[in-house]
DNA sequence: ACCGGTTGTGCAACCGGTTGCACCGCCGAC
DNA sequence: GTCGGCGGTGCAACCGGTTGCACAACCGGT
């Protein structure tokens, strides 16, 4: 491998204005600038990253981290953060974590340590906790709001708001609202905007959860879901509506016909019937919101709305 | 923060004795161990990574490489990737890339120049692009084999083989394979696995596809499926089979009581129904090997068994 | 008492860039 | 014709560990 000094040797310069070259291109002379880039394309030099990062002080490494990978919510997230990183000259690394142990946080103490900056993903620990490493180094949050720490979320409050009002208008009067996994910093939000919707459209709505985001929750729902009476349900995650909807069939019900399971645009057109509300998250936007926000600081509430449409 | 300079200043040694002592404990007195690593933890010391990496000529990067996001099958081979990696000090870096455009293999060959060693997960670009990355870096393949290079793959071929089997056995006369995106290296063995245990059971088997291994695409497919006449599927990934299931329901039929698609255990337990075949990958495990085999490594192909399971 | 062999530690070079500061030459201004 | 200023470059220290080599002390053996 080239070495800076075996493009300064090349071109006749000092490792320190090839090092300039390379970096702050105006502060050296043209006819400068093409010898040394002649000389490094020659020798196929490519910057050694973990010196430059040892000299500056840095790392060249974010970690994201999620709490759990199995939800395939965070997917997108990080390829839009990752498609950001990669134009940032960074490295993404990714990590699982909730938060909500002493332990947990210990770990993320110790990778905080060894990163430029920090992307938590809908964390679940108490908000001490996820401040203090917000202390320590950059941080962004997604899907949840902090004081004092930025972060950007996805509108999904609002949104299911619209989706009670909607079911309420084509005539459902017993809706069921399934909720995320408990620590979940959106779940609350989106109750109380399916229960003020319910509230304002005079009909009765059932909360039910805590459940995570997951397929086999939905399954384990559906009998709670049945109890309610519920003619329509909005669950918190595309895996528990997914869950629900197959189980619910499972039990000799017909989805939509029986019951109408809110979901994403994906699903809902796979059921060919008019009628059911689909929320939709944009993912990638978030992932590269976040990233933007690490790495040009700015404190405050990024909110990303999230839309509603009807097949 | 505190350096190896620091804690060798207060313990009363020189740096180098430090540094021994901190990673190669055996070259050192024990008391002399003893009195540093107090020092240290006085001095709350930890080791700066990327000066050890300069210093070593590593990077303590491990890049894995997936086809996409979307399919949340690589969720858990990434987790179990990302916990052996933190117990070897490791970073695992998720990148996105199929190997199929040369660009993607610049981009890739460009990656590898950053870590110490790369997983490649179901790469779908031709073998020579792959191999050629290899002989730079450390490599391990996921769910492919190519002459020479290491790589864990899940045996699914022989479970797809046992599902056909079993359901030829249940009196499905007509079985459809749902084949997975163009360019997957393990289509071809699943598909030749279920022709043949077709044709050993004297049922006729159609062979559809190639499908993206998404939601979406298997709810394009059913049209294809009823077109077969088939009464039992076998669709290549989880996604595929979860679109196709909802689209069928589209249309009217029941599953699977009209017909049978193959899942995984959680969702065929889903529907509550007798005879579904389930086929079950433990992704983490797969995650795990590939980095165990990319920390010590050993060529050849670790085959991975596959759980099938009947409903 | 002498010697070859450990064992434990220090010295200093090195990994490969980055950057503050000094220096040189050339410019226009007075 | 001098002088301040500035653009361009070199020098060397530095980032924080790692490691080859030298060396001193101490071991048991003869």
């Amino acid at each position: 491998m080239a070495t800076l000094a075996d493009v300064a040797a090349l071109a006749g310069y000092n490792k320190s204005t090839v090092s300039r070259a390379l970096t702050r291109p105006e502060m050296v002379a043209p006819d400068t600038l093409a010898r040394i880039h002649d000389a490094a394309k020659q020798l196929g030099y490519v910057l050694n990253r973990t010196a430059s990062h040892l000299a500056r002080g840095r790392t060249g490494l974010v970690a994201f981290v999620v709490p759990t990978l199995e939800n395939a919510f965070f997917a997108p997230i990080i390829g839009g953060a990752q498609a950001r990183a990669a134009a940032s000259d960074l490295h993404l690394t990714v990590a699982v974590a909730t938060l909500e142990t002493p332990a947990q946080v210990a770990a993320l103490t110790r990778l905080a340590g060894q990163v430029d900056g920090l992307i938590l993903a809908a964390p679940r620990g108490e908000d001490a906790h996820v401040a203090a490493i917000g202390a320590t180094k950059p941080i962004v949050l997604v899907d949840r709001e902090i004081p004092g720490l930025p972060s950007v979320v996805a509108d999904t409050a609002t949104a299911i708001g619209q989706v009670v009002s909607g079911l309420a208008a084509r005539g459902h009067h017993r809706i069921a609202y399934l909720g995320g996994p408990s620590g979940s910093w959106q779940d609350p939000g989106r109750a109380a905007a399916a229960r003020a919707a319910a509230l304002d459209a005079g009909v009765t709505l059932s909360v039910h959860g805590p459940f995570p985001a997951t397929f086999a929750a939905g399954v384990s729902a559906a009998e709670e879901v049945l109890a309610s009476g519920a003619t329509a349900v909005v669950p918190y995650a595309t895996a528990l509506a997914l869950g629900l909807m197959l189980a619910l069939r499972g039990r000799g019900l017909h989805v939509p016909d029986d019951i109408v399971v809110s979901a994403e645009t994906q699903v809902t057109d796979a059921l060919g019937a008019p009628g059911i509300p689909a929320i939709d998250v944009d993912g990638e936007s978030l992932g590269r919101a976040a990233m933007d926000l690490l790495t040009s600081p700015s404190a405050g509430t990024l909110r990303l709305p999230v839309r509603v449409s009807w097949s």
